[in-house]
DNA sequence: AATGAATGAGAGTTCATTCAT
DNA sequence: CATGAATGAACTCTCATTCAT
């Protein structure tokens, strides 16, 4: 029976991390020490190192819950998706930015970690990507391209939408996906939606 | 009338900035302390401190000559494009970059500084960018997109390429400029289009 | 009635001491944290400190239970010698000797407690020394020297022995302690004499 | 021209060395914090890292300049005596004693700093000692004992010397440097005085 | 113009100890 | 009996900055 004071090791575990991304997020990295981050988290530095062996796995904890939750969340979509070329890159833009949109601040504070702290983790992002382009190409659905340059140019740009979201709340989530689908789709030089294009009008000049 | 020994105002505030760019290249942002920069221009931090009023100035003097060389390179080379959206944001891509090719280690420092500091300062690139892409909107030669969005995103695929260029020398610069321009063409809906480089005339198909 | 699960009080304890001192040995008393000994002892820094009041408890019962033990063996032995200086005093060094043999761990661990917190604990082998060292010189069967400064010399040997016993296993118990035991003897001005000690009769030449 | 404020680097680090030396001497090793250490010897934790790299380095700044001075004193008095095993001997027990005699509280200091950091440094005394031993048991002077247990128990018996010297203010330098030569001889089974013996009275029975 | 020296603020980390359960 | 959780004090070390020369 968990009480508010003595909270289990998971949620306080959860409450440091959670603290960690709000203050990285708000205050950028070189603001978020340990200090910092405990006070943010309602408790001490003592404590934040009772939970995190040190600083570095604290930062691994945010980057790992993001990176696991990120690969369920579009697991699932990709495989739903229609098993073309197409229609799994369109599924992955999609996917990926919509989990962008309901995770910012956990995406930008990774993204300052991981610049921060030079870890490679988002590499990892790049061989399935461009594994799906070069099916895509092979297909003859995209357009001509170097498939690793044009995999890190994906990455960058979908990782720049991160950073743009909070700044322009004008813009709904929805608005703000399809945006950046369609810049991703015309990118690769695969048009935007060929069933809206079959049936309803042209999106490109 | 400069003494040989003792190297003139400029000169000094040149060399540290050299080596803040060297630094931080090559040692990460984290490793730039002004002792180590100094070290590595072969001077002291006393010294350093003394040509700069603080650290925050010297990687303001690192960043600010980079955006004075950039916005040089760039303007002769864009007013020098015949005067239409199409070949001026051309002019504007390629050129940037092939100054980014000419100029990775500064380029990629001065992104570590304002991912480090929280600089604004790249959004002074913002406007004149969709100033561009707005006129090529209205004449009908790019695609539908909302332009601050796409002028981030160029931003952001133009600043990914620094980050990439380094680690891949096997391809050389004009294949990795040619590479970038399609790239960028593509997103906004224009098509690289050969033969009008080749005529200098009509732009879009 | 112990419960096989739970120790008794007494057992919990002496664990605690037998993991102390084999962190202490192994890895020196800087290692010696709560939370190594009680990892080592199998059990968790807070019930550590639910048997011990305090480290410097712990620390004490470590070096308690080596005086106590080695009180009652080299009491043994010394009272079963002859009663003769010469005698008393060489059951004193054998014995000692033996025991420290018999207990390298827990008198190396001890030592460095007692250097390490300043511990006079060791002191109190003085005066018994003393008086028996003075005792010899009397019957004529000791050298001439300062008994105070020759019962810290002798205290300083003893010790010293306990260091050097572990980095020569090459050694053999017996010749261990009977080298000791000639160099010792040497330094107090009674030849080791075995002839004497075969005959039980006169101790000094 | 050195002020009083601004000191010379060696003149800097000299009164730190000096400083550690106090305050380990005075309140034992645990009590030298950095901290501590700067404020005996006027001056800030800050100041004291500029001048020596870390902590590690201001120990061993200890230690070497006791050693260095240790070996000029030893060498210079141990070369000016005759030739011979028992004279080079006796002239390394005395010397050494007188060393540490005028150096006290830099001896006791680098002996806990020994103890404390695990450094071998003082194993460097052995080899040259052994020989020493061995020398003199091949010229038949010296007793029978193996030469390397014998050296390691010589440095146990000089070492604690030191520690018991500053305890007995009673006893005059002379009586405590002769006290310890006359044990450390008859020890390693050597007359402590041949010239005595022959012209004066016999010191053993 | 240049710099060695000094410093204080703040960082990450360790650890003995307290306490509620 | 036992322990996980929490904490604060103390530690070593880094660093930008000030200052006298």
């Amino acid at each position: 029976m968990p009480n508010p004071v003595t909270r289990t090791r998971q949620a306080r575990r959860d409450d440091l991390i959670a603290a960690t991304i709000r203050v990285i997020f708000r205050d950028g990295i070189q603001a978020a020490s340990l200090e910092r981050i405990a006070a943010e988290a309602g408790t001490s530095k003592g404590t934040a190192l009772y939970h995190f062996a040190n600083k570095e796995e604290l930062y691994e904890s945010v980057m790992n819950s993001l990176f696991e939750a990120g690969q369920v969340y579009m697991a699932e979509r990709i495989l739903a998706a229609p098993d073309t070329p197409r229609s799994r890159i369109e599924a992955y833009f999609e996917s990926n930015l919509r989990f962008i949109v309901e995770h910012v601040e956990h995406v930008v504070a990774t993204q300052r970690i991981v610049q921060n702290t030079g870890a490679i983790e988002l590499d990892g992002a790049i061989p399935p990507l461009r594994a799906m382009l070069e099916a895509g190409q092979q297909d003859g659905n995209f357009g001509r391209f170097d498939a690793d340059y044009m995999a890190h140019a994906i990455r960058a740009l979908i990782d720049a939408a991160a950073y743009y979201r909070p700044d322009h709340p004008e813009m709904d989530d929805q608005q703000f996906i399809d945006e950046g689908v369609g810049l991703l789709l015309r990118t690769i030089g695969a048009s935007p939606n060929p069933e809206a294009m079959a049936s309803a009008g042209t999106d490109e000049a």
